[in-house]
DNA sequence: CTTACGCATTCCGATATAGGCATATGATGA
DNA sequence: TCATCATATGCCTATATCGGAATGCGTAAG
């Protein structure tokens, strides 16, 4: 098989720093995509690929503005996401005290016992 | 050029579906790679190289145990993620009404005044 | 030392981008 | 209708995976 899609989820749209940025300036409003192609250092038709991905997932909404098209933000496809980072929240302080604790027992385990006994 | 790296931080990491599941089952405690595998219906290769990556942008730890290798949780790569998508949280219920808003007084202004005065 | 087991790595092929460039499309205005 | 501005798309190249299959490597056991 070959690579997977990036332009099916949310997961994926934020993976690309350019489109983190896009979503990062589209907090402070609409904006038109030369506006944000420019601010961003970044070609017209680039930025209008990386809209399109973020629309694709449904991060990014526009609207017709006479000739511009307005791209606001909708903030709702990341939700999942940080619903999803937030389950792993207990273990970021937590996870290298488990771990210290979880090699002690073992070491001492194994000391208690002659070489032999091995888990599993 | 070419398509970024995805295996240079954690965005990018956990926008693999397999990775994220390889994450979710290590909440559980440290396992080995072939129940890894096992359990999630992939290759032990496949197990590996993920395993490989994510260990790379510091998200699991390794810790020999004889023969194998106890693959263990480090969350703490997801927090600055967890932040980021938390920094548009105050936008998740609140981006239509603005939107609505918006537009409202875009149509109204257009209305008051002759079709000359555009905005930028 | 040889075998067996667990895991990592390499080689391979197919594919999906990201980016640049040129161009088509759409809407506006003369 | 034609020219113009703002965007979207298509084409092309380089690259970075993902996945499978085979193999290398380290540890433990006979």
């Amino acid at each position: 098989m070959a690579r997977a899609a990036t332009t099916s989820d949310a997961f994926n749209a934020i993976a690309e720093p350019q489109r983190r940025e896009i979503l990062v300036l589209l907090r402070g409003g609409e904006r038109p995509v030369t506006e944000l192609a420019r601010d961003l250092g970044m070609s017209q038709p680039q930025a209008s690929k990386h809209l399109r991905v973020l629309r694709e997932v449904g991060l990014v909404r526009v609207r017709g503005a006479g000739k511009q098209r307005l791209y606001g933000l909708d903030a709702r496809g990341l939700r999942p996401v940080h619903e999803w980072v937030g389950g792993f929240e207990r273990f970021w302080d937590e996870t290298f005290d488990r771990l210290d604790e979880y090699v002690r027992n073992l070491e001492q385990a194994r000391q208690e016992e002659p070489p032999d006994g091995d888990d599993r």
